[in-house]
DNA sequence: TAAACGTACAACCAAATGGTTACATATTCA
DNA sequence: TGAATATGTAACCATTTGGTTGTACGTTTA
């Protein structure tokens, strides 16, 4: 397989619904590996596996605190996807688009 | 494996950078198999299969024309990933951020 | 200090993913 | 009609993905 397959890659990252959903989790709260475990119906192993995707497309990062490891997001990469879906809006058509591309440009 | 894996699934669709590039180059235009499969270092029955899974996620659609089968883009599922960033984007705290989400609600 | 807690990680596994080759079928055109 | 063109599809393969269990290790806490 060639696939290039960046190691940060934020769109392989988000495919993932457990992903996702963990990603929501982090917006409310930062928390630790159990906590954010508690949530789903699968192993802490498997959503360390998770944690560790989500920690390579820099998305959240963990820092130690005592014996817990506490996960925060950073959502600052979504950019690479919102730039990308802004290159599809021209397509939609509404009327609003020019103006969210003015938007856009400010920042 | 639970996963729910929706059968048209566009956050897994976009996931891959062939099928990114796919769509791409059905933005500037609709294109057969063949032509599109010039443009990738891989064979036709690959593209093929690419071209299946854009389709289940109804990104792209295809009409037989002659012998030729004519693929065309389709963005509109790209509103749900869309919208699912739009959840993110008050992470950012950029100044603009106010004013894009009152864009959007009149969609 | 010993037990409980939270995490790390190795080893393993089934299924999905992304690719291949080979061959069949439908359409066009000389 | 027969050859060339475009696509469809079956069979196969290696790697990745998403999960498991078991064990080890550092940190609290009774």
């Amino acid at each position: 397989m060639v696939a290039s397959a960046e190691k940060h890659d934020v769109f392989k990252a988000i495919a993932d619904s457990t992903r996702r959903e963990v990603l929501r989790l982090l917006s409310e709260n930062e928390r630790p590996i159990s906590e954010i475990a508690d949530h789903f119906d699968m192993s802490r192993t498997a959503v360390t596996k998770h944690l560790q995707i989500l920690t390579e497309a820099e998305l959240i990062s963990g820092r130690k605190e005592g014996r817990e490891k506490i996960y925060q997001i950073h959502p600052e990469p979504l950019t690479e996807v919102k730039q990308w879906l802004a290159y599809y809006e021209k397509f939609w058509g509404n009327k609003l688009s020019m103006l969210k591309h003015l938007v856009e440009k400010e920042e």
